[in-house]
DNA sequence: GATACATGAAAAG
DNA sequence: TTTTCCTGTATCC
């Protein structure tokens, strides 16, 4: 269940183990065969995030060619990143990373929905890329692409999309997509305004538009939208212009820590409870999000919960208005 | 063993 | 607006 910051770090973690290197690729679930195929035994490039979606580009060990960039704004403006297939994996509600490392590489932390890495306890085979000191665990539950090095395993689960992308398709995803804080390149913040100013859909709606916003999901919807003290119900075409720019600023960095920290922690120093109810452990990362009946950090006021487009809306009737 | 649920998004109605 | 897809875990019999 991640949200944008969680693939800007798969991005870190495919780039760090995999960059430069000839990969493996099986698909052990069976669904992802003919694309597995495709990749295997070629080289992984730098990998890209942009909001929710991860783009990793491959490239024959035969083409020639030097590095490359992979950078997804020249891509989009049609520059030639001299990688022809690009792996491009979306999560979605319960997808998940999880990796493992011989000793030279740092081991990154699980990312999605089962929080725990693979490796340990888990038996070990000896396969196609395991080495006398490292035997590449067995894959566990559905892992639809399996891609690995003599260093390093990548095992992908549940993904809600996974594919191979020509750059022309890559570029078409990306047209789709908003803004993404976590990039935020020069005119993003106005992009948002605008595209903002655009829509009469409730705010808290709006901000998980990823054709608006690319990154944020249900945590950082409800908590930057209590941070900068707007009513999500509020259409967003109603919110000011400076109200808005508030809150880009605030998406920024709110995602930016959760890159940084590897998790969401929301509440702002000041509203950090000195020492917490035993049934509100949540109080210290969340000031919203999961306090459904409980006293808001700042006014006092009961944090509500509604749905919204399907999905567990919450704020804080009190303080944002 | 059901069943509900999850930090998502697209398709179908 | 509802259904569907993708998977694993928690919680309830």
């Amino acid at each position: 269940m991640p949200e944008g910051h969680s693939i800007h770090r798969v991005a870190g973690a495919l780039t760090s183990i995999f960059a430069r290197e000839q990969v493996q690729a099986r698909s052990p679930q069976g669904r992802f065969i003919a694309g597995a195929q495709i990749l295997d035994g070629q080289q992984a490039g730098v990998a890209q995030a942009w909001g929710k979606h991860l783009f990793l580009p491959f490239r024959p060990t035969s083409q020639p060619g030097g590095e490359g960039d992979t950078d997804l704004a020249k891509l989009q403006a049609g520059a030639d990143t001299g990688y022809p297939n690009w792996l491009h994996v979306h999560l979605g509600l319960y997808g998940s990373w999880r990796f493992d490392t011989d000793q030279s590489h740092p081991l990154p932390h699980a990312i999605g929905a089962p929080r725990v890495r693979i490796g340990e306890g888990d038996e070990r085979v000896e396969d196609a890329g395991s080495t006398e000191t490292w035997l590449l665990p067995q894959p566990r539950g559905q892992v639809r692409l399996r891609l690995h090095t003599e260093h390093a395993v990548a095992d992908l689960s549940g993904p809600n999309r996974c594919e191979i992308l020509d750059p022309v398709q890559v570029a078409d995803t990306l047209d789709k997509l908003g803004p993404d804080p976590i990039r935020d390149h020069s005119g993003d913040e106005d992009r948002f305004v605008t595209l903002m100013r655009r829509r009469s859909i409730p705010i808290g709606q709006a901000v998980m538009d990823q054709s608006i916003c690319a990154g944020p999901g249900n945590i950082y919807r409800a908590e930057c939208l209590f941070r900068t003290r707007i009513n999500p119900n509020r259409a967003a075409k109603q919110v000011s212009e400076n109200r808005l720019r508030t809150l880009w600023r605030d998406l920024v960095v709110a995602l930016r820590e959760g890159v940084r920290d590897g998790k969401i922690i929301t509440v702002p120093t000041e509203l950090v409870p000195a020492h917490i109810a035993p049934e509100d452990k949540e109080a210290r990362r969340f000031a919203v999000y999961h306090r459904t009946g409980r006293s808001c950090l700042r006014c006092g006021a009961t944090v509500r919960e509604k749905n919204l487009a399907g999905r567990k809306l919450f704020w804080c009737p009190g303080c944002q208005n």
